[in-house]
DNA sequence: CGGTTGGTTAGGCATGTGGCTAAGTATTTC
DNA sequence: GAAATACTTAGCCACATGCCTAACCAACCG
């Protein structure tokens, strides 16, 4: 278990189309730190710490052998992210369809 | 490619564990700014500068009739956040699905 | 009209974020 | 062991965030 993921730190680390774009790069497999620089146009610094906020969401797990450090995603993050949408969207549908029950003059909910 | 020019607001909007709250409570139904702020602890004025953030992301639209102003939730965004990991997550699975076959040994898949 | 209510604007402050360069460390590789 | 490689750390800078208070509208209420 490398970290658990607070939904704060994750929906941050989603917040940046530099991190999301390595998120679409990583779920075509693992890369190096220097791999996932090379699109970007931004000094390898910036990289890790790009690739640091995305490890502090869980998003991402990394493991350093030799001096190539390997970064590959962690989709329990994604699919806790997803969860946590999922619930409010049907929490907020549930409620419109008993409005809609209501508004229709469905009386038989009072019996 | 996918890249929504107002991800970045969204996920910055969800970053946030009063905005969070505050969506929750939208998801029951409409308030007016001051109904946001009451289970808070915070000034009126920070309340109101989440509730534009959770507006520039999209995920809430306000109506201002007389001097209340009436929040409520924009159940598009959250859809729209849940797609996009929806759809790296399913990336991510066929990959694996992929290596699993391999890994089985399943010669077919060259010819 | 005058006061109260609900929100808004303005401005200030501490901290966080995202970028950089320069210099350091730890492995290969020769 | 020197040089190249792949990060890593440190330090700097500009701007954004999240919070506040104080002052300012704009409805309503009487």
């Amino acid at each position: 278990m490398p970290n658990q993921p607070n939904l704060d730190q994750l929906f941050h680390a989603l917040a940046d189309p530099t991190r999301r774009a390595m998120v679409e790069r990583l779920g075509h497999g693992p890369a190096s730190v220097g791999e996932l620089a090379q699109p970007l146009a931004m000094s390898l610094p910036s990289v890790l710490q790009h690739v640091q906020v995305l490890e502090a969401g869980g998003l991402v797990r990394t493991e350093k052998v030799g001096r190539v450090r390997t970064c590959r995603l962690e989709p329990e993050a994604l699919s806790l992210a997803e969860r946590w949408i999922h619930e409010r969207r049907a929490g907020w549908e549930r409620r419109l369809d008993r409005l809609g029950d209501f508004l229709a003059g469905d009386d038989d909910l009072n019996g």
